[in-house]
DNA sequence: GTCTATACCTCGATAGAC
DNA sequence: GTCTATCGAGGTATAGAC
């Protein structure tokens, strides 16, 4: 490992911004077009080289695939993690899940062309990407149901639901927020409120 | 029109039921591999017939998109209205909109393959399709306008978002389910029930 | 109404020059 | 590291027999 240290910077630079590159292209084209319909000239054409060249970086497409999918995940778990392990100590539950809510509809609505891919084709790839794929899912969804089971011990959830049901029903109606969230009808701020407001109490007025 | 009703029964009823088959395996083979990646062999293979024969039912891949799609929102959309035109004059708005909640998850999942197949490839189709199949989803998106005004009107709706917003996200949540909705860990009408009281008052605890 | 056979096209992937 | 050229496979759609 050590001996990797001294490569050339500008070199390792340059490989790895056409492999980001291919990544970001293909992460559109898949939110967009879906996994088959993508081809992988459609990807070099937008990464500015030769359906040929992709092969340096890629073994195939379905690495490609897996590693788009995998990004879409993490950029929404890091987002998440970062916010609520940036809370005080004696936080509320709800301020807890409020913290999440925040950092997954950021990482969400910021890395969309990933998030979105994700969401949208994870039902229609290949078993072999979901199977290489579900262990982040997995992980994430994992760490939601601490988070809910943890504000259920404290008393602060709705205690006629399970907390499956509850992660199921939330994450569902947020990542289906990057299909119609329009940052032109309003500030993100303001739209995390509403959001937020509209998953703690609902959307009908109190009594 | 009145020179149609001599036709042979029994051969216009083989007809149709090999096109509702072609319409139905469709249907599942998009919900699970997508559009793109479905090939006419597939759903012939899947209909008990050759792939050749498919032309003789459709003019195209494009138009079984077409009905697909089409049926997928018209399943969603009957079921609400002859809810919701169930109820007795002096029903509240929120009667009214449990009403639409219980008729929009009955169709959702009772017709799995079509509305899950709608909600997955919507965004990924080509444009031609997209465009002819838009009156249809329009129409649904007005019908749940009006119902929420009039929640709003009432007073009982909450003031501080819109209806849009509100409509936006309780649809998008709604059509989650078929995604995650077992059949096995609990009734219909027990999750129809917890779903409702979660769209109306949300994931926490009242103070 | 369904079949077989096939035309024509485009795909993912590879080989080897530069 | 990227190129050009190309292989073999498999796609939609069509033609014509039955």
């Amino acid at each position: 490992m050590a001996t990797k240290t001294r490569e050339k910077p500008a070199a390792v630079e340059a490989d790895t911004a056409t492999r980001e590159r291919i990544l970001l292209e293909a992460a559109r084209l898949f939110r967009h077009h879906g996994y088959a319909a993508t081809t992988l000239r459609e990807v070099a054409d937008a990464s500015g080289i030769k359906a040929g060249s992709i092969y340096y970086h890629f073994e195939s497409k379905e690495q490609i695939l897996g590693e788009v999918l995998d990004k879409g995940i993490q950029v929404v778990a890091d987002a998440v993690r970062q916010r609520v392990d940036a809370l005080p100590e004696g936080a509320t539950a709800r301020q807890r899940v409020a913290a999440a809510i925040e950092g997954h509809l950021w990482g969400l609505l910021h890395h969309g062309d990933f998030t979105s891919a994700n969401i949208r084709i994870y039902g229609q790839i290949p078993t072999a990407a979901k199977n290489s794929h579900r262990k982040i899912r997995r992980s994430y969804a994992d760490y939601w149901d601490r988070l809910l089971e943890e504000a259920l011990k404290r008393g602060e959830l709705r205690p006629d639901t399970s907390t499956a049901v509850i992660r199921l029903f939330v994450i569902g109606a947020l990542n289906w927020t990057v299909e119609w969230y329009n940052p032109q009808k309003g500030s993100f701020p303001d739209f995390v409120k509403q959001v937020t407001a509209i998953v703690f109490d609902g959307t009908f007025a109190r009594d």
